[in-house]
DNA sequence: CGCCTTGTACCTAGGTACAAGGCGGTGCCCTAGT
């Protein structure tokens, strides 16, 4: 067999050639080199580790984040004629079991697990005797999003390094220079060949419109509904938020759907097979609508309003439009922009001051071996006034994040959300460092709140909105484009027009 | 960060008024004992 990339391209995966950016990645960790790329939606990323998945032989393993995509991979897989499989909890024992032992007997070609699976021991061991060639980790940037607090094992996957010694790629569709560096150094990528291709999507255009209550929110939604054809989502921030808007909606006389994550499992697929198949008009969701959801022609994302990052904005909203046809992003803007988000770094990334505070009281609580038995209880209230066991938790987890501390055993109540709330009993044991340096967690916060700042920045913008977009993503823009409310000289309580949106919905 | 629920006080026995504080959004992982 040929080892030429596009042979095995045309051969196996049926496409005539590369898309731009995907040969010098392929190249590259054929010649044994790290690779990062980061290819815009669509831009066929899955590509860039199969083509390597059938040269190198061996075993490619990915790393993704949902078990959905890790299913639509495996599919994609072998239809390329690789010999695919994942790993996760809902499986039974036996197949994974079997799954494992094809892996380590060269059964199979691709593996594709989430990163927490990779601190298994037993996993480790079963994946031993595997000849692993490719180590590719899918939606990167989740080390930087997810991996800081929500899924810290996002922040372990460069410890594998070491003992699998072969070339590492990742990839992802949004990253800034920040994110780029951050995902590069927490990998230990070594001189990675660096793939970023323009963000820039022409076809989508930008509006940002002055939102006022609830309920007037709901009925510029409604009217843009009625303006735009097509299938529609709608970010909301809460769940409550969702169902309020769903239920505004309806009121109005448009039965739209709802998703959230504390849907029952079975009606968030029948939710969103619905909305694949083009059966309902639209959905009404919180960020759990994300990744994975690749239909090519919703032609109109709104936002009730602006999320806490510019990365997720342009995520959520970039789920329009992905046919190439014209498609309108539309955020409705107001004091309430970010707010969540707000709240959520005041947790997860809380004040050195905070944190000293925390330490104080583990170190007073020591005995000589710097070894320290308490419960999230009595760190909460150590924290001081109106510090709840949630945030304990967040900020012991950002202390040893800066290495200051050391769980020893047990770990505080995060808050598992609606079914099981934190008892915040739970005993830990701590080890305390003497000396701790807290400029980790000094830079974390003031990361997520340039963040926050960004997004308000994005929506008082007098300039381009294409152009601020761009240029948070480290990409040059011209002054003017022909597809923002800004450009278009859209004051900013009116509402696109059948007029002005012509260009843009088509016929 | 700020909404919304819960708790306490109030002056009169069930409403109102206000303060405190919990909570909000994403998903992997198969423990241990039914």
């Amino acid at each position: 067999m040929s080892t030429e990339p596009v042979e095995i391209l045309r051969r196996h995966l049926g496409y005539p050639s590369f898309r731009p950016g995907q040969e010098d990645l392929v190249r590259a960790v054929l010649q044994g080199r790290d690779a990062l790329g980061i290819l815009p939606t669509g831009g066929g990323k899955s590509v860039c580790y199969q083509v390597p998945a059938l040269a190198l032989g061996g075993l490619t393993l990915v790393v993704s984040p949902l078990i959905s995509l890790m299913e639509d991979q495996v599919a994609r897989a072998g239809r390329a004629g690789l010999r695919a499989a994942h790993l996760s909890a809902g499986l039974a024992s036996s197949v994974k079991r079997s799954r494992l032992a094809a892996a380590g007997s060269g059964r199979l070609d691709m593996l594709f697990v989430a990163p927490e699976r990779l601190e298994m021991s037993s996993f480790l061991a079963a994946l031993r005797p595997a000849d692993v060639r490719l180590l590719a980790v899918d939606e990167a940037h989740c080390i930087s999003e997810w991996g800081h607090d929500f899924r810290p094992s996002y922040r372990k996957i460069g410890r594998l390094r070491g003992r699998l010694r072969c070339p590492v790629m990742a990839l992802t569709a949004t990253a800034t220079p920040r994110v780029r560096e951050d995902v590069s150094t927490s990998l230990g990528l070594r001189n990675p060949h660096v793939e970023v291709r323009s963000f820039d999507r022409p076809n989508l255009s930008w509006w940002v419109r002055q939102g006022g209550s609830l309920a007037e929110r709901v009925r510029d939604i409604h009217r843009l509904l009625r303006r735009v054809g097509g299938t529609t989502i709608v970010y909301a921030p809460t769940r409550r938020a969702v169902e309020d808007v769903r239920d505004g909606l309806a009121g109005l006389g448009i039965r739209v759907e709802a998703y959230h994550a504390g849907l029952e499992a079975a009606e968030r697929t029948l939710v969103q097979e619905r909305f694949m198949g083009g059966a309902c008009r639209a959905v009404v969701a919180t960020n759990a609508f994300g990744m994975g959801i690749d239909k090519p022609d919703v032609r109109l994302v709104v936002h009730l309003q602006l999320p806490g990052t510019l990365e997720a904005y342009y995520q959520e909203a970039g789920r329009a439009g992905r046919d190439g046809e014209p498609a309108m992003c539309v955020a409705l803007s107001g004091p309430g922009d970010g707010r969540l988000a707000a709240g959520f770094v005041d947790r997860a990334q809380p004040r050195a001051g905070t944190l000293r505070r925390l330490l104080a009281a583990l170190r007073a609580g020591s005995a000589g071996d710097g070894v320290v038995s308490t419960t999230s209880t009595q760190l909460a209230r150590a924290l001081g006034r109106g510090s709840t066991v949630q945030d304990a938790a967040a900020a012991l987890a950002a202390l040893e994040r800066c290495g200051g501390v050391r769980l020893v055993s047990g770990r505080p109540e995060e808050g598992e959300g609606t079914d099981a709330p934190p008892s915040g009993f739970l005993p830990v044991q701590v080890g305390v460092r003497t000396r701790v340096d807290l400029s980790v967690a000094r830079h974390l916060r003031r990361a997520a709140v340039a963040k926050l700042r960004a997004v308000r920045r994005y929506a008082g913008t007098r300039g381009c909105r294409r152009r601020a977009l761009l240029g948070y993503f480290g990409e040059q823009a011209p002054r003017r484009c022909d597809g923002c409310d800004r450009c278009c000289g859209q004051p900013e309580r009116k509402f696109p027009t059948a007029q002005s949106l012509k260009p843009w919905i088509g016929t």
